[in-house]
DNA sequence: CTGTTAGCGCATTCAC
DNA sequence: GTGAATGCGCTAACAG
């Protein structure tokens, strides 16, 4: 390994002290021209990166940090999130960082507009959101952009918005394995049922909709595009569902397949259970207590995930290094999408030990 | 977050000095069992943790590290457990670390034999083990054990070694996932056929041994365990494969599944290809080249697969934590069983991008 | 065996 | 606008 280039050397090579060079590097002003022009000339010419230990040693600062993001439960998916964000954040706990962690209702743009607005005011160095509601949040990205402050999404990427990162899935890319497994389970030919959430007009809606697109995709001009029937599910009326599903069964006896396009699935596979189905194939979306229960119990054959933790994980990563060290990151990132079942259920929650 | 504990508090609390504090977690040597024992006290009370900056830039000893494998191949299982490694080794260059890599045959005990001897002769500060052939390397340990050179296993845990850790997945887990994820794909009571390695006295066997055991106990009681026959392949005779493979579905014209115990499926599944056969379900394991190429092609239908990089990059972590601050890890880490399909390889192989 | 102390390389700060 | 001085917490060498 060639011997690590110190500010030293950089003043040394281009005439200056190394007080000079580092207002140039970290662009605080009060040098003069020809000085930056001969700093710049020599800092072309080498490779010079900030030794991070004696950089985080001196470093007074206190860096102030804001979380914005859905209420996490612990056990959850916004939970696991904060579980990644939390496991960085001690790995950086030499550093003098300030955090603030406020949550909205992802349920109601209203707190979630509320919420955002008030983050818009405060003062912080860099921002970690977790977006919902697409008007709300690039309104706040356009008054941090304004402000040039740094922001990283986590679970999804909002159009118009010009993040330093985003950590995300390709949803277009699980509706399609979500269709490539299904295929893989029921014959040829064979029904099954899509179940999508009611809820609309928020970004989980959207993700539905990348999510049915790749699953559309997968089956075009296969015979099972045919069997396509899709059934609104929703999360406040349980009975409803249960009806829709006993009718779904009387409708078609030989169902084999039932997907569900966000993380409610164990709601269905408890239906099945109670009616005595055991035929039909479930595969829905993230590991979640109820869904990781049902998977054990065997209701539910398959789920696809994103590793939350490493997506919250990787966003703080992305922001201290961003804000102390000054590294740039490519701004999207779409982390791989894992495939739990009953057997391999057990390895997967400790993916992040390190 | 409560403010960290220095040294120098430790010291003040325990009657002692800095210098002796530092000794005593280093295990340098020279203190008296009074003194050991006041800070020792001390620091079950105390959660410290020593500061990586400013230890880091005051660390003068060159730490030597030996990593003994397997030749390893780019693309291939023990590449990409190198590529971990190197990742890792990257995150501390600012360490004063030496590394050693050997490499001997993975199907050539006596090259092992040689190697392990050589490295048991050679002083160094750390070792990284990819074992193979369990005699050999639980010699190796024993002498490692006797200089009290701490050591960490990569892919396998070998029986009567008392390494500092060890990174591997559940090979019995493997085994069950493997029948369920084959039981999901074909009708109950279908025929299917199992390949397992030839090679035999060596670790590999030994793993796929354990995968077997898996596989049988999930099937015991099931209809399915009579249709269980097992055909052996060969690395070293691929026409000898083509004649069994042809021969097999002669036989059973209905084949429906084929598993393969080991990395070798492709082999399998280039053979069904040729003969034309598409109905029969593929599924081996291990994220290698050409098993990635017959998935994409479609040859292949789901890879189960360890994260050989995360083992190597887990490994150095471990060992550097151990080393330079004394850091201790719980010994055996399964890693997660991952399911890799045609729709999702896109995004396995980024896994470590930080 | 133990306490003391000189760096480690950089960011910061304060005289100039 | 600039350069030299200071301090971060730890390690390692040295003097007792």
């Amino acid at each position: 390994m060639a011997k690590q280039v110190k500010i030293k050397d950089i003043a040394l090579m281009s005439g200056v002290s190394a007080g000079t060079v580092d207002r140039i590097i970290h662009n605080r002003g009060n040098v003069s021209a020809s000085s930056r022009k001969a700093v710049e000339a020599v800092m072309q010419k080498i490779n010079y990166r900030t030794n991070i230990h004696t950089s985080a040693i001196s470093i007074k600062k206190t860096y102030k940090l804001t979380i914005v993001m859905p209420t996490a439960t612990e056990g959850e998916y916004w939970g696991f999130i904060l579980e990644g964000i939390e496991k960085a954040l001690a790995e950086y706990s030499d550093l003098n960082l300030k955090t603030e962690f406020v949550y909205y209702n992802q349920f109601d743009v209203y707190s979630c507009a509320v919420l955002f607005e008030q983050v818009s005011e405060t003062e912080q160095d860099a921002v970690i959101i977790g977006p919902t509601f697409v008007e709300e949040t690039v309104k706040l990205c356009s008054v941090l952009d304004k402000k040039s402050t740094p922001y990283v999404f986590v679970d999804s990427v909002i159009e118009g918005t010009s993040p330093i990162a985003a950590y995300s899935i390709d949803q277009h890319a699980c509706g399609r394995l979500l269709a490539e497994s299904l295929s893989l389970m029921i014959p040829k030919g064979a029904p099954f049922v899509v179940f999508r959430s009611k809820r609309l007009g928020n970004l989980s809606a959207n993700n539905s909709v990348a999510r049915f697109e790749g699953f559309k995709e997968y089956f075009d001009g296969s015979m099972n595009a045919k069997k396509l029937s899709t059934v609104p599910i929703s999360m406040l009326d349980p009975d409803d569902n249960a009806v829709a599903v006993k009718k779904l069964l009387e409708e078609h006896p030989d169902l084999q397949g039932a997907v569900i396009l966000n993380s409610r699935g164990y709601i269905i596979s408890r239906i099945l259970e109670e009616l005595g189905n055991s035929q039909v194939h479930v595969i829905c979306f993230d590991y979640t207590i109820n869904n990781v229960k049902e998977l054990r119990k065997g209701n539910i054959d398959m789920l696809l995930c994103q590793h939350p933790q490493t997506q919250g994980f990787l966003a703080v990563n992305t922001v201290i290094k961003y804000l102390v060290y000054g590294e740039k990151t490519s701004a999207a990132h779409y982390l791989p999408i894992d495939i739990v079942m009953k057997e391999n259920v057990d390895y997967y929650q400790d993916m992040i030990s390190f």
